[in-house]
DNA sequence: CTGAAAGCGCTTACAG
DNA sequence: CTGAAAGCGCTTACAG
């Protein structure tokens, strides 16, 4: 009963022309009036608006893209394996994104991209359909940054990566670690065990960088022994928690929060507990791991702003303003009960 | 050392008119020889072809788009409220939408919504930016179906509506829910207490069908008081788990993951045991239940098939083809420990 | 302050 | 089998 019985009824494919036409102005004035660039009289310009208000004109973007060279469209690009393509983090990142990208008229393209084919992004990118690009994540020797680089796209990478040349921002993810595994030192805990993920991620290195370097500030040594990478969540992590148990680690420090939680089931089956038989942290927090009984260490970033500062440096860079090669973003630590 | 050295370092402005000039042919038979419409001698389009292959050429789909009045994109709508952007249900179906549309040259365009604020989706169908859309999932009283209905707009819902006019595509939420807690009253439990999330949403209404169907079909009566819904994470949640154990319910059947997880926790920080105090069901799997300890018993769907199906009966749609109001999709019922 | 015209990079009747 | 020309819906120098 509201007002969507009117002459409004898809009024779609109205056009520039048909505006003008009705208005017996010209197209550039309409143009002009929708895009406020150039002069133009304020009762004309007022006519105009009006009027399209009215009958709800929108122009096309598409169209309008055309005449400028652009697509107003940038592209995302995550992982598309079934492994990794539910990591909250994606879809974290990707609101803090649209919330920037909307209000300047952007979309957002998805590619989904695995280690070894970027077919999607490719696409993409040759067909002209993005302005920049947005990697979601860094790759020890990644494909896409390397077609970006070739390609001139515009891109910045959500990560690490050791080129001057690639604009990146990235959780501060060394420091955090850093400090995390500084704090555990500082409670006594010594044997501290890590297991991590793939190595061929970035953030893998970051972490065991921050890890090594805790050790390093404390006088004390690495032992490797207690280092596992490249942990699986069905095989390779159950063996690693086993290893470090058999260690007497006194503490298992999980480079991420589905690692933690298979660690936790891992131990749980095992029939140690927490934290009196060994204790807890992980590098990456997550809900479950926070509401977790018991609750769990761990290391807190603000994923919405990862990808919100990620897409205001691509707009930056597109439009050819000046961009921070490197930008590293804030974290905080949560003590919980894993760690007591 | 391979072939990026020579000529085609960023190629990239080549039209089509560029191309017919060098050959000396017409942008018509470039046009031609590319998109295989229209006669073309043999001789012309492999001399197209090869130049277009040499020098790497690729045609603005945008422009393309223009032409054909088709943007080549599709809407991907999911919620992007930070409670449920995380639910792995959306990324896993993007990866299906991804694998129909890309082969078929098709983008992926995403809108993030709220109960209540629709305009990334508004904006994306106003400035003529898709050619059709895919919702990730239906409300009860859902403004995107509303004005998507209204624009005349092709799209089909992931969820149930109903309306015959709705394209339509869900898991058999309904008999699944009903198979298993069916299996649950073969076994002799009769006390079985409900757990759902927002009401607001229409697989919560589907799932509890299927929980009231199986009682009837075995001549039970439904004990409304079993019954929760808008449970939240936080605080209504816990509050159902006390209802339910004070009530002396057998089992207990979440209506998805998140929400079972979040039970569990509760059990356990009451001291409940799993299964033998209380048995647990979830009408949604999760690898973490799956893997959990105990593993809990759950309804398990394609998801992935979801968004494959969902994206090829769009195409059809969009080309005009016949399409059926509404598919259903298949299910398999896992059982586990938490229900022994 | 306003408009005619060319152009963005394609496609597609229409002719030949 | 091939091409000249108009058109998709906008923008933007250039003139006035």
């Amino acid at each position: 009963m509201d007002s969507d019985i009117g002459d409004n009824k898809s009024a779609d494919k109205m056009t520039i022309g048909d505006v003008a036409e009705a208005l017996g102005v010209s197209k550039t004035t309409v143009s002009r009036a929708i895009s406020g660039k150039g002069r133009i009289g304020n009762a004309t310009r007022d006519k105009v608006l009006d009027f399209i208000n009215q009958h709800n004109y929108t122009p096309s973007a598409i169209a309008k893209g055309l005449a400028q060279s652009k697509t107003y469209n940038i592209g995302w690009v995550i992982p598309g394996d079934y492994g990794s393509a539910d990591l909250p983090f994606f879809q974290k990142c990707l609101i803090g994104i649209a919330e920037m990208a909307s209000p300047l008229q952007y979309d957002i393209l998805v590619s989904m991209v695995s280690e070894n084919d970027i077919s999607q992004l490719e696409r993409a990118v040759t067909n002209h359909k993005v302005d920049g690009v947005i990697l979601g994540r860094t790759m020890e020797n990644d494909l896409a940054v390397e077609y970006l680089l070739n390609q001139g796209m515009p891109f910045v990478a959500i990560g690490t990566v050791e080129n001057e040349c690639v604009v990146q921002i990235d959780n501060d993810h060394c420091s955090a670690c850093r400090e995390l595994v500084s704090l555990l030192i500082m409670k006594g805990i010594r044997r501290i065990g890590l297991i991590g993920g793939s190595s061929a991620h970035t953030v893998t290195g970051q972490r065991l960088k921050g890890y090594r370097e805790a050790f390093i500030e404390a006088g004390l040594e690495v032992d490797e022994d207690n280092i596992f990478l490249d942990a699986e969540p069905g095989f390779r992590l159950d063996k690693a928690v086993d290893s470090l148990m058999m260690r007497k680690v006194q503490c298992i420090v999980c480079m991420d929060d589905s690692i933690c939680v298979n660690a936790i089931n891992k131990l749980k089956k095992d029939g140690a507990e927490i934290p009196s038989d060994v204790k807890i942290a992980s590098f990456f927090n997550s809900p479950q791991l926070e509401k977790g009984i018991p609750s769990i260490t761990a290391l807190n970033f603000d994923t919405a702003t990862v990808g919100r500062e990620a897409c205001r440096i691509l707009m930056n860079y597109i439009e050819g303003k000046e961009v921070n090669h490197r930008t590293l973003l804030g974290y905080d630590i949560a003590i919980k009960d894993s760690t007591k």
